[in-house]
DNA sequence: TAACATAGTTACCATACAGTAACTTCGACA
DNA sequence: TGTCGAAGTTACTGTATGGTAACTATGTTA
C-alpha cells in the first residue's frame, strides 16, 4: 500500500474510483502515487541531503516496501533527476511568466521573482534548487547544470532590460541575480506550510524588498 | 604525507622550522594539518555533501590514508561539528563587528553583511552554514542549531535597531533577515576565489545592495 | 645511541544500502 | 469464476564505507 508523506493517504483502495464507471482507473492511480513518491522523495532529499536518505526512508515514509520504489522509478540517480526537472519546470514557468508582463524591467523581475518563490514555498519538489547539485553525474548532471545556467541567464537579462530602461540602477547583473535568487533558493531551507506566513505573503514580501533594492525609484515597491 | 587540499602542502618535512632552535615544533606543525584537513573536509563537504563525501576522500585528497585521520578527528561526525563551530565563530565575529560599529541600524546592519559575506568567501570551513543541517544528531545538533538561531537573532535585533531609529523602512525582521541572509548563504554556493570578483568586491556590492532594499533612504547606497 | 611518542601504514570487520530474483496478492475483465 | 497483468512482498547479493587492530617508520630527547 502506497501512502502520501504527511497525512494523505493514497493506499489502494483509499483513492476514490474516477466517476462510477467501471473504467481503467489504474493509471490515474498510478499517477497519483508518483506525485506522493515525488512529494516525499523532494523532501527528504531537502531534509537529508540525497546521499543520507536512503531508498528504504522514502519507502518507509509511503508505506511500503524499497522493491515496490523500482515500479516508479528505475533508480536513485533517475528519481533525482526528474525531481530536478520537476523543480527546474516550475522555475522556468515562473520566468517566463515574468518575462510575459507588461511592465518595466524592475517590475519584470519582481514578478518573476514572486512567482519563483511562491514556487519553491509550494511543493517540496519545487525545492529541489539548492540540492547538491553534485549528487547528480554525467549527461544527466550537464543536462540540469545548462538548464539552470539558462535560467539564470534569462534573470540576468531581466536586470539587463531593467538598466537599459532606467528602471533599475546599473549594477553588474550577475551579481544582483545571485543576490536576488540566492535570497529566494534560501526559502526552500526555513519555509514551512502552516506558519505564521503564508507562501504567497512571504513571496510578496521578499520579491518586493529585493527589487526595492534593485529599483532606481524605490519608493515603487513600500515594504508595508 | 599529510598534504593541502590545493596546492599547499604541509607534509612532514615541508613545513619551514620555527627559526632554527630545536624546539617541539610538532604542536605547530600539528595546528597547520589540521587546518589543512578542516579546509579540505569542508570544501569537499560543501561540493559532495556530507553524506556523499567518505573518509577515504578526504584522506586522498591530504595524500594520506583514511586511519589516519583518526589521528586528528576523533569520527566523522566530529568533524562536522568541529567545522560548524568554525564556521559560527566567523560569523559570530562579523555580527559582533557590525554590532559595534558607531552609526545608525542600516549602516551597523550593512557592515555586518559586509563582513559576513567576506567570511563566507574566505574559507570553505566558513561555508558550512549551508551545509545539511540534518547530517547532524543529539546533543551536537542542539548545539549548531541553537548558536545559528542566536546568530540570526543578533540580525534580526539590527533591523529592529534600524525601524526604531528611523534609518530602516518598517518590515518584518524575520522576513527581512531571512532574505539577506539568505542571499549571502548562497555565495558559498557560486564564489570560487580566483574568479571575476575577489570576495570583498562581493561582499560590498552584495552588502549594499541588500541594505538599499532596506534603507529609509535608499540613496545611500548607490550600486556603483 | 637507546628509548619513546607521534605519525602513518596495511589489513580487516560490521553495517548500511542500492539494486535484483522469485514469489504472492489483488483487482479488472471475459 | 477463471485468467492475466499490475502492485507489492520477502529474501538475497555485492559493494562502499565508517571505524578498529596491529604493525612500521621517524624525529626528538635523555
Amino acid at each position: 500500500m502506497i501512502s502520501a508523506c504527511k497525512e494523505r493517504r493514497v493506499a489502494r483502495m483509499a483513492i476514490p474510483r474516477q466517476g462510477s464507471a467501471a473504467f481503467p482507473n489504474r493509471a490515474a492511480q498510478r499517477e497519483l502515487k508518483l506525485e506522493a513518491l515525488y512529494e516525499c522523495a523532494a523532501s527528504a532529499f531537502t531534509e537529508k541531503g540525497f546521499h543520507g536518505t536512503s531508498l528504504d526512508d522514502i519507502a518507509a515514509a509511503l508505506g511500503i516496501s524499497k522493491p515496490a520504489l523500482y515500479r516508479y522509478v528505475p533508480n536513485k540517480q533517475a528519481l533525482l533527476y526528474r525531481l530536478h526537472c520537476l523543480s527546474l519546470d516550475a522555475a522556468e514557468a515562473a520566468v517566463t511568466e515574468g518575462e510575459a508582463s507588461p511592465a518595466d524591467g524592475i517590475e519584470r523581475l519582481r514578478v518573476a521573482l514572486h512567482l519563483y518563490i511562491r514556487s519553491l514555498t509550494a511543493s517540496s519538489s519545487a525545492c529541489l534548487v539548492l540540492m547538491e547539485e553534485g549528487a547528480m553525474t554525467g549527461a544527466e548532471n550537464e543536462a540540469i547544470l545548462a538548464r539552470r545556467r539558462a535560467f539564470e541567464g534569462r534573470f540576468r537579462k531581466l536586470v539587463g532590460d531593467g538598466v537599459a530602461d532606467g528602471s533599475i540602477v546599473p549594477c553588474d547583473p550577475k551579481l544582483a541575480v545571485f543576490s536576488v535568487l540566492g535570497a529566494g533558493n534560501w526559502v526552500s531551507r526555513w519555509f514551512r506550510s502552516g506558519g505564521a506566513c503564508s507562501g504567497d505573503d512571504v513571496a510578496r514580501a521578499m520579491s518586493r524588498q529585493l527589487a526595492r533594492g534593485l529599483a532606481s525609484d524605490p519608493s515603487r515597491y513600500p515594504l508595508e
